[in-house]
DNA sequence: TGTACATCAGTGAACGCGCGTTCACTGATGTAC
DNA sequence: TGTACATCAGTGAACGCGCGTTCACTGATGTAC
């Protein structure tokens, strides 16, 4: 094998800290290079065009993600109410560590139109929606309309993270996780 | 004054649905033109571009949006609790009559990066945490983190709305309202 | 009422440039012997 | 170890076309007298 890619990391990175700022669109090939300190041509040694960039970025990180958002609710010890506090605890984390690739997955999210992206496994709103239908059949909320229930507890945890990178003062994602996780107790409890 | 404009308005519509359905930059001006039956140059009649068509249209939506959901929070009768579930009604009622414009808010508020398109007074956002912190100093709630608190009940009564506009099966908004008011009250009980 | 003129929404074709993509090339690294 | 060759990430300049914008025009409606 020859000279392996030594900027084909810079690349993508750039890439996605332009999306998640700028948006699919707003975001020029020239920008990435310019970014990345490479020429424009470089990218194409690595993926066939902008979009198709893009998308497969887009599928490698909500995977990552999803991965350990799954382990958060199923993995490990705990009742209801642990895993739910995990979860949040998770998701606030990966984005206090990662703020630009949950960004990407955030604002890019609608960006796709048209295109199935995401098997239902790797699909957290998916993965939310079983957890809770899970929690119903088990008996450890009462039961209801998981797909409604999971949507209130998703935009409840996902807004705040919203209002922060919109640059909302306020407390950050990380110090309300537990404030959160309650939050989602009680909107569980009677759904 | 001469002849009136008689298609300004197909224009507005035709653009206003393709925004909501394929974000700004996935809408050409040649798409509006045709969807509105009239060719390109007439739409220079009436804006100077695309993009500060589109700044226009978004202000004039979310005012439109914004003043019916202030009337419901603040002006009639009622304790706290019917004036929240009054909102919820009104904001799932405005996405019923409305689809549309309602898809378009929500679809291409972050398109418009730098841009102050928005006095505070009439940003939804905005004005929930207004209410949310009032009801907390008239002790209508418990004291807390007004934006956060805000934030929760923000992120838990649109995301019905944001999986329903992208065709997930379930109740549809209108028929969720009563739930998801109380699952506001729940969420602000102990904030 | 009729005639002349002003206004301007809408037309249709052309323009031009921004931006994604291509391509011949360079040179660094790996492999064969 | 040295020499010849293959591979391929990255270059830099050019290309081309998609899409927003422009512009001379038409014709319908309103106004003055």
């Amino acid at each position: 094998m020859a000279r392996p890619a030594r900027k084909k990391g810079d690349i993508e990175e750039a890439a996605i800290e332009l999306f998640a700022s700028r948006g699919l669109a707003g975001t020029k090939v020239r920008d990435i290079a310019e970014r990345a300190g490479v020429t424009e041509g470089a990218l194409y040694r690595h993926y066939p065009g902008k979009n198709e960039m893009a998308a497969r970025l887009f599928s490698r990180e909500v995977e990552r993600f999803s991965k350990g958002l799954s382990a958060a609710l199923y993995e490990g010890e705990g009742v209801f109410a642990a895993r739910v506090r995990r979860a949040v605890e998770y998701i606030y984390g990966y984005y206090g560590d990662h703020p630009m690739r949950f960004a990407f997955i955030l604002m890019t999210q609608h960006g796709f139109p048209g295109r199935r992206l995401l098997q239902e496994r790797f699909n957290p709103n998916d993965m939310v929606i079983e957890f809770v239908r899970r929690a119903m059949d088990a008996g450890e909320i009462p039961d209801g309309d998981a797909v409604l229930a999971a949507g209130l507890v998703m935009g409840a945890v996902m807004q705040p993270v919203v209002m922060h990178w919109n640059g909302r003062t306020g407390a950050s994602p990380t110090e309300a996780a537990g404030e959160v996780a309650r939050a989602c107790m009680r909107i569980l409890a009677r759904a």
